[in-house]
DNA sequence: TTATAGTTTAGAATTATTATAAAGTAACAG
DNA sequence: CTGTTACTTTATAATAATTCTAAACTATAA
């Protein structure tokens, strides 16, 4: 799939330097068939499994904000380690505002889906939330 | 708004003593015109503030949670403490079980909004990322 | 080849959260 | 009431993810 020269084109773009480490990593992430959902310990634990060359933990956060930056990586889900919580329980949905991590709540009538998706097989649909990220 | 009255009620139809902790917590919380979108920090700060007897942390922590868990709160946006991660950067969205903490791409097509709300004054749209949560 | 700016590293520091175990308190039976 | 019991609160310690630090290393360009 990806050769060592496409990755290393792909950091300098980036203005990432294509150390071992980088080129490494980006190997480890993007040189498969299907899209990867993966937290930083499982790719650790990926990347530093028995008999292999070691990478410091600090590197791996380091690559993995890295090419999240670069825009080569998609963070999920999660507003960084911090709980938020909201006193209202309708259903609704919400504004994110990441440079000033704010929430704003979105009526539950001002979002309108045509069409949901089939939950995997076994699986009921408990919640649906939109999230809409903001910017100046 | 809120009498103590009814505070205690709502306590004890969840099967939670009406303590004095919970009691202010609880007025702290739902005693209020808006709805109320905090973190415990802000939460701490705002019933621990200077003059006041103090609650500890523990118990806000605690408080909070069997609050969420008996239905008065919302947990919002956030997966606990873990951050996630996807090489697939092209807009999508996801299922997320909660019992298992795993995350299944659904494809962007899927999903179709018929409405999407104006951001507020001076933002733009980055992201729009629609969460499915899903149960057995 | 060398200077330098960027990178890696181990380990320490930080931060949010959860666990612990002792002291306190609500609730209920008598 | 009053004592017993199970639930709560509390301070503190423990944990876990992440970020910081500063010294050693290395890609790059002059």
């Amino acid at each position: 799939m990806y050769q060592k020269k496409e990755i290393v084109n792909k950091l300098r773009c980036s203005g990432l330097r294509p150390t071992k480490q980088r080129i490494l990593i980006a190997k480890t992430l993007f040189d498969r068939q299907k899209t990867f959902h993966f937290t930083i310990e499982r790719l650790d634990k990926e990347i530093n499994k028995k008999g292999s060359k070691k990478i410091s933990l600090a590197t791996i956060y380091n690559s993995v904000e890295a090419f999240t930056k670069a825009g080569y990586l998609k963070e999920i889900l999660t507003s960084k380690s911090k709980s938020y919580y909201d006193t209202n329980i309708k259903s609704h949905h919400h504004f994110y505002d990441e440079s000033t991590r704010e929430l704003i709540d979105i009526n539950y009538n001002q979002v309108e889906l045509s069409k949901v998706p089939v939950p995997p097989k076994g699986k009921k649909i408990k919640n649906l939330e939109v999230i809409i990220r903001v910017q100046k």
